[in-house]
RNA sequence: GGGCCGCUAGCUCAGCUGGUAGAGCAACGCCCUUUUAAGGCGUGGGUCACAGGUUCGAAUCCUGUGCGGCUCACCA
């Protein structure tokens, strides 16, 4: 099935081996700069990654997934969603890696960042090589890379000032340096002596001297440089990027010719992905502007193989939007759909070709394999309502459903955990309620109203747990009849009676959910 | 200005390595004696933006046009 798959991961694999050839392993790369909080839109580049590392993978093709943490970058805005924003902003112009962590106890700024996400990928099945680049330029990794720059120059010059408006000026050199006494990159390069040797001066502090580029550290490529250098470096094959990189002129674009031209290496197969809306949830996305939306937050909602879904299900160059409003629950029935598709092979020749592809989503979208039997399903609408009434208490509504095998608890507390939070936090007011205890004041009710209620008590107690919901259904209407109401101004009134507002789920399926003694104990004190 | 993406049923979109147009919602009808945007069955509805081209055959590939969006040209 992988094989004839037109899933664009096994497609972007497939081109992967046809353009690099056979290769004893291949290399793919993802990365970005932790200067704030990584935000769901990286994510996409990196389950991207995933998603084609495991295609190549179930191909029987050996596949690496590299991620490089740019942590040498410097630090250029304080993110406003950051606390100490005073204490952040004397740190400007350093390398973030030098900056510290304000909001707990890691050894920087960046590396707390990094950490957030590094402990999450795990849980959806994301399992990366990181490369901390603070780490690799100054162990000198990239010292001849940087000379190979500096003798290029004017050649990556040229590349460059093609797309710029403004020509690179004649002193231009492709490397900065951080200062060596106040690490600021305010920097300026005065010499390089055609070998090894890089003098600098420091606008900031003053400080003059010259490094040695292969024991120094300090010094670094700038972006557009460093890319292209690191794609040789890692012989990197496959490497996705945003849009605002997969642009003319854009940095891929140059990065690409710089590649070739300078480190005499070939780019390596990309495409471009487009950005990630939030939809139901104020607030951008961008990790420099106030709220961000992060993995975290996301699978705060939706459980890892929902989240996979969403990704594996929309094809990269596509934006869409994530959602946590009444979406969430369209999501989720989406997605057991699927599941329920591919646990229901068709036989028909016609059906099988629809049904490869939605299985092939299903698969990608698995942490790890598919189980061998269908989990545990149960509609996410009808979850949300079973935990309002146990006011979220998980065992219980499993103990109630009392069909839940002991291997399927696992998943189907982590949906209930994501539907719960959901439910507390971005369900629609109409959708939320809250059973009523006996201790809270009784609902004002005609004297008509009460007898119906009564009525309807002594139906719960005598018959509720010996009919089936449908059969049972029929004494609310008679309850209502009887004492000469509307059903339909009826319904409100045990709505009120139970959670106080006019409106809830399917009366009589609610009231089995409830538990005849509960309701019985609520609506029986209307009796006269 | 360059590049990229989109334009398919009233709405949101799927279908895109070519083979007689799909889903959900909305609408309409019937059923379940009405309920958080409840459920079931059924019906109607599209010259797939437009114009050319390739092909036995194009929503799908190519060229051009129009409309919408994004992005690059400072940094990354």
């Amino acid at each position: 099935m992988v094989a004839k798959s037109t899933h664009w991961a096994d497609l972007t694999a497939d081109k992967i081996v046809r353009e690099k050839g056979e290769k004893d392993v291949y290399v793919c790369a993802s990365g970005i700069t932790p200067s704030g909080t990584v935000h769901i839109g990286n994510f996409r580049e990196i389950i991207s990654v995933e998603l084609v590392v495991r295609a190549l993978k179930e191909k029987g093709l050996n596949a690496k997934f590299i991620y490089s943490w740019d942590e040498y970058d410097v630090f250029r805005k304080v993110p406003a969603n950051m606390p100490e924003q005073e204490k952040l902003a004397q740190f400007l112009r350093q390398p973030i890696t030098l900056v510290p962590d304000v909001l707990g106890n890691e050894e920087s700024y960046a590396r707390a960042n990094e950490k957030r996400l590094e402990a999450l990928l795990p849980l959806v099945g994301v399992f990366p090589e990181y490369i901390y680049q603070a780490s690799e330029y100054r162990s000198g990794r990239y010292a001849q890379g940087m000379r190979t720059a500096l003798e290029k120059k004017d050649t990556i010059r040229a590349i460059l000032d093609e797309h710029r408006t403004q020509p690179l000026s004649a002193d231009w050199m492709p490397v900065s340096v951080f200062c060596t006494k106040c690490h600021r990159d305010t920097t300026k390069v005065e010499n390089w002596d055609g070998e090894w040797h890089v003098e600098y001066s420091c606008a900031s502090c003053g400080n003059k001297e010259s490094l040695d580029l292969r024991e120094t550290g300090a010094v670094k490529l700038p972006w557009r440089i460093d890319w292209p250098m690191r794609w040789k470096e890692e012989g990197v094959d496959f490497e996705p990027a945003g849009k605002d990189h997969h642009s003319e002129g854009g940095s891929f674009d140059t990065a690409e010719m710089v590649v070739e031209k300078i480190f005499d290496g070939t780019p390596p197969v990309s495409f471009q992905y487009d950005f990630i809306r939030i939809k139901g949830r104020g607030g951008k996305i961008s990790s420099s502007s106030g709220e961000v939306v992060s993995l975290p937050d996301v699978l705060e909602v939706y459980q890892p193989e929902v989240v996979r879904y969403m990704f594996a299900g929309t094809r990269p160059n596509t934006e869409f939007a994530i959602s946590f409003d009444l979406d969430v629950l369209k999501i989720y029935e989406d997605y057991d759909k699927c599941e329920r598709a591919f646990y229901n092979k068709p036989d028909s020749e016609k059906a099988l070709k629809k049904w490869e592809k939605q299985a092939r989503i299903y698969e990608l979208s698995q942490v790890d394999r598919p189980e061998e039997s269908m989990p545990y399903q149960i509609q996410i609408r009808h979850l949300c309502n079973l935990l309002q009434i146990q006011s979220g208490d998980i065992d219980k509504v499993i103990e109630n459903l009392g069909d839940v095998e002991e291997d399927q608890i696992p998943r189907f507390r982590q949906r209930a955990e994501c539907a719960w939070a959901w439910v507390q936090t971005f369900a629609p007011e109409d959708f939320r309620f809250s059973i009523k205890t006996s201790d809270d004041p009784l609902i004002e009710v005609s004297a008509a109203e009460a007898s119906a209620l009564s009525m309807l008590a002594d139906a719960v107690k005598a018959k509720m747990d010996i009919l089936d919901e449908k059969e049972f259904s029929t004494n609310i209407y008679a309850a209502a009849e009887e004492n000469g109401l509307e059903s339909g101004d009826f319904f409100p009134v045990v709505y009120r009676a139970l959670i106080g507002k006019e409106k809830g789920p399917r009366l009589a399926s609610f009231l089995y959910s409830i538990g005849s003694a509960r309701v019985f104990e609520l609506i029986s004190r209307y009796s006269a």
